[in-house]
RNA sequence: CGGGAUGUAGCACAGCUUGGUAGUGCACUUGAUUUGGGAUCAAGGGGUCACAGGUUCAAAUCCUGCCAUCCCGACCA
């Protein structure tokens, strides 16, 4: 392409209302725009990138015998209230009516019409296994968009559906999308690691994460130095750090504490280390107020609290409850004497002597012990920390940040049940089709990749990857035997089949230098004053230059390329 | 949804306290000098100061409302 006369134009300064590496350079390299929050066009830089993404997942899928379709983005609400989904996403779902009265939501995720149009294939366990994906426009009405293509409201994403007759057809088909999607990963030159995860609003028995590594990433993964275990904080299990030593056990004592609220605040005063102490959090559990108990260093873990408590929803509780069921200001809550039933963290078990709030405004609880209060059940509800013993090896947890690229998931039955999915099985009997979900975000792929790749002078595209493999850069147009040459090396490589930019802009070279590592192609053929002799240079993105005679300088590049 | 901030030229911002001709840098146009890492000089063009009301002789500036955007938190495949 010729950058005179085409849509190209790039920022020198940092975009106000983005918030990351990869967005600000992104939106500088005028790959996006935000249009409103969350919602970016897509201009022609980043939509080659784009459909370069696309394309290595599309061949993965259809090497796997997935097939493609496209369904549509409206859908009527009444699916999403059949599987039970509708309250599930809540205000996270776009809704809006028709001219009729009749309600419609924005899919935010494809697997009601995906288990809708299997009905139409399955009759008999001979129908299966197959498995389907498409790119589509999903909808998710994000409280808080973020980080450029990260968090957005309206998102293009791949997602496919397997369908087996039974656990262990779902098993092979699982397997099959899982190397594809390693696959992906790899061929997009991803940093990247496999998470177990939360199957959340998706419901099912397993998910696993595509988590692209970056500091900036929005989730928590929680790694061993020793071991290959991985996964998202929000599942990692813990185990209970147990004292060597057990305590002669105290009497209890009630003590004032008029200024501290805060474990920070209380440690101080009884110049105690956190460790000693039991924090008593009120959490509002599907609207009915429960109390958690955790060590002092601890927090809870609210997707464990609501598996345990098989609950839809969990979040700490108002100021006013928590008075309510501890007769006492926020930050004087404990277990003894409390109006709702406490939970506590499996580690509390093992403590003695320790301190609690005493439901009485000023007050905390000293040496308290399990004799002293009532508890419904210990479970695991805490965040495992870094340094923690892993709970696979025994080794030493560490944290890592990750931008959720891809996410698979095991469903299991859960949709076939709620939609009426089944097959007659070899005996003649009605049986519900076992399902596989997976999504992959191209566009956070994208994100993934710049944040990973950028440097001082903008993103450093792999080569398979970025708009343009090449660049020719004409150091002055007003010369016309370096137009000429710039020409004929622009046909030659077109011809050749490699993508190439002609910067033929009527600007200083230095602007062209710096738009070309901005937007990160990742060769330049320079002709310059060299031309004279019949010379050109060729320099990569990071790299040396070279000096190269003009009629090799394709050839050169070619073989580069290759690399 | 709670707390905070910001909306002024394509972009980044100043001006607002103390009401009185709409400003700066980049970008853009024209000319000149330049031409291997975001040139210099000169002359220009471009604005319903987010929007709607109000106060005032007079509002970017003060008041009320409203919309949008961003930040922190909550939430989140």
């Amino acid at each position: 392409m010729r950058l005179k006369n085409s849509y190209f134009f790039t920022l020198r300064e940092d975009a106000k209302d983005e918030d990351s590496i990869s967005s600000n350079l992104l939106v500088r390299g005028g790959f996006i725009k935000k249009s409103s929050a969350g919602i970016y066009m897509m201009l022609p830089m980043g939509w080659r990138i784009m459909q370069k993404i696309m394309n290595i997942i599309r061949d993965e899928m259809d090497k796997t015998g997935c097939q493609e379709l496209l369904m549509p983005a409206l859908i009527p609400e009444d699916i999403y209230i059949a599987s039970g989904r509708r309250a599930g996403f809540g205000h996270d779902m776009f809704s809006l009516k028709d001219r009729k009265g009749q309600n419609y939501v924005l899919g935010p995720t494809h697997e009601e019409l995906f288990a809708i149009a299997a009905k139409m294939q399955i009759r008999s366990y001979k129908d299966m296994p197959f498995s389907l994906y498409q790119f589509e426009t999903k909808f998710r009405d994000e409280p808080r968009p973020r980080y450029g293509l990260i968090r957005v409201r309206e998102f293009i994403m791949k997602d496919a559906y397997t369908f087996d007759k039974d656990e262990a057809g779902l098993d092979v088909a699982y397997q099959k999308q899982f190397n594809a999607y390693k696959n992906i990963m790899n061929r997009l030159h991803l940093n990247y690691v496999i998470v177990r995860a939360d199957t959340g609003v998706m419901g099912g028995l397993l998910s696993e994460e595509f988590q692209a590594l970056a500091p900036m990433g929005e989730d928590t993964l929680v790694l061993c130095d020793s071991c290959d275990f991985a996964s998202n904080i929000e599942v990692a299990p813990c185990k209970p750090e147990i004292p060597a030593e057990k305590e002669e056990e105290k009497e209890l004592v009630l003590e004032a504490t008029p200024h501290s609220r805060t474990i920070e605040e209380v440690a101080d005063h009884f110049h105690l280390p956190a460790k000693k102490f039991v924090k008593t959090l009120i959490y509002s559990v599907d609207g009915a107020p429960v109390a958690v108990m955790v060590r002092g260093d601890r927090d809870v873990n609210e997707t464990k609290l609501r598996k345990f408590l098989k609950a839809t929803e969990v979040e700490l509780a108002s100021p006013s409850v928590v008075e309510e069921v501890t007769h006492a200001e926020v930050g004087f809550a404990g277990p003894i004497g409390i109006d709702c039933p406490v939970y506590a963290d499996e580690e509390v078990k093992y403590m003695q002597n320790f301190i609690v709030g005493a439901n009485k405004t000023g007050y905390h609880y000293c040496n308290v012990n399990l004799k002293d209060f009532k508890v419904e059940a210990f479970a695991d509800l805490r965040n495992i920390m870094e340094g923690d013993i892993c709970p696979n090896c025994g080794g030493r947890i560490h944290f890592a940040h990750g931008i959720e690229v891809g996410n698979t998931f095991k469903l299991g039955t859960k949709y076939s049940k709620a939609l009426d999915l089944q097959y007659l099985d070899a005996n003649n009997k009605l049986q519900y089709v076992w399902m596989g979900s997976y999504g992959i975000g191209p566009a956070r792929a994208m994100a993934a990749l710049a944040e990973q790749n950028a440097d001082e002078n903008g993103i450093n595209w792999p080569k398979d990857l970025a708009p343009y493999q090449a660049a020719i850069i004409i150091i002055s147009t007003k010369d016309e035997a370096q137009n000429e040459a710039a020409e004929k090396l622009y046909e030659q490589l077109e011809k050749a089949g490699v993508e190439v930019l002609l910067d033929d802009r009527d600007t200083r070279p230095g602007v062209k230098f710096k738009d070309m590592d901005l937007i990160g192609i990742p060769y330049r053929i320079t002709v310059g004053r060299g031309i004279k002799d019949g010379m050109v240079e060729l320099k990569p993105r990071t790299g040396e230059k070279m000096d190269v005679p003009v009629d090799q300088a394709a050839e050169k590049l070619i073989e580069e390329l290759k690399k």
